[in-house]
DNA sequence: ACTAATGTTTAGCTTTGCCTAAAATTATAA
DNA sequence: TTATAATTTTAGGCAAAGCTAAACATTAGT
């Protein structure tokens, strides 16, 4: 397995579940950042692989050969994060782009050590679920905070879109991953929320409300 | 800088510090597993980003640029078996071909939070120096076998007393120049030891240890 | 149903890093 | 010193993974 088929792998593996249907072309070629032709060529190295099914102009989707790689890879991006938010500092938003490298480090001994020295990790930083080695994923139990109902508690686990600007706006309210927020109340006609988080009670609108993961149970 | 140019620069940094003298073609066509003509190829290349000094037939020589880039290939990789050894368990002779990977992950931020991790090691497991982030390395002292303890590791460097006989012993025992030595265990009674030499381990008597140079660190 | 727009594939080219075979250079040995 | 051996470079190719442009399929609009 190349670099580059991992990564196919892997984004095809995310969007299938964001789609819930076969993978189109174009869906591929926007998400790798590459052409349609580029990724013509690898569905079908792919597909000789029997890593997936390709028929022509019809998309492609992971047979189960497939998705064990990609869960595989997803498996070590996500225990890579949480040994970088949790051993080595790092802010939960600085993580990703250095697990997209750790992630093709190759070493299956590697990554069971790994496992064991985090702690079995169940979930990453941003609340996202870690894959076990046969490429089960347990459903995930983050949701929105904008779903959450007046009493329900929620833990932060992450942010959906990551502007500065929101970004910043969590800070100021002291909002980081593991902050446990209570909703107070909740308005019908605009969605917006009071709710406490830590110490502090205060208002949220629909829009921050729906831009941060929460982790009920 | 690719994978492939970090792996040439990190051969010919460790080939000049052994042959001390310009690293030839096929000298390093021998230690990267590749044909000589792949070599010259990447040596014109190098070249021409000013990594080395490259004079057709009379083999190349690092600049300062190469020798700093090829120096911070080499702290990544022995910073990471610090890691696989210290906090993943791994036995110091395992670790290798990981950190082989690992070395090309590119986070400056990354190695320098890892490097506090660890607590600012100077030697990797081998008992090999860790360049600092200049690429600057410490200089290791050498000493007689007979004072390390155990699970000391030495790189032989010379003998004290040169009869035949002593000479024929580590040749029977295939110690010589750059045979790395493991201290498994020592008798104080009697200062002999336990050691592991390159792949075989046997008992030395402290007559042995006293007439032998090892580089620690 | 037919044409236009959109989506996908094919053909052919580029770069990287490797290869073999042949040519060129340097080293060695009689 | 000169021939032979060893080393190194050059020339020409190959596979991976990308690209552009052109051809081909599908979908959508009227």
């Amino acid at each position: 397995m190349t670099l580059a088929e991992e990564n196919y792998l892997k984004t095809i593996f995310h969007l299938e579940r964001k789609l819930k249907s076969e993978v189109s072309t174009n869906a591929l070629a926007e998400r790798m950042q590459t052409r349609a032709s580029s990724v013509t060529d690898m569905m079908q190295k792919l597909a000789d692989k029997k890593m997936l099914v390709y028929k022509k102009y019809k998309g492609v989707q992971l047979t189960e050969k497939g998705k064990k790689a990609a869960a595989y890879v997803v498996r070590k991006h996500r225990l890579w994060e949480v040994f970088l938010v949790d051993k080595l500092n790092f802010h939960w938003d600085e993580v990703h782009e250095i697990a997209e490298q750790m992630e093709h480090i190759n070493s299956v001994e590697l990554i069971k050590r790994l496992d064991a020295f985090l702690g079995h990790p169940d979930f990453d930083p941003h609340g996202d679920p870690i894959p076990d080695k046969d490429g089960n994923i347990k459903k995930a139990e983050k949701r929105l905070l904008s779903e959450l109902i007046k009493n329900q508690i929620g833990i932060c686990v992450g942010v959906k879109e990551s502007s500065p600007e929101y970004l910043q706006y969590l800070d100021k309210k002291k909002i980081s991953i593991g902050t446990k927020i209570n909703v107070l109340g909740k308005e019908f006609f605009d969605g917006s929320m009071m709710i406490q988080a830590g110490r502090d009670q205060f208002f949220v609108s629909k829009q921050i409300a729906e831009n941060l993961y929460v982790q009920t149970n």
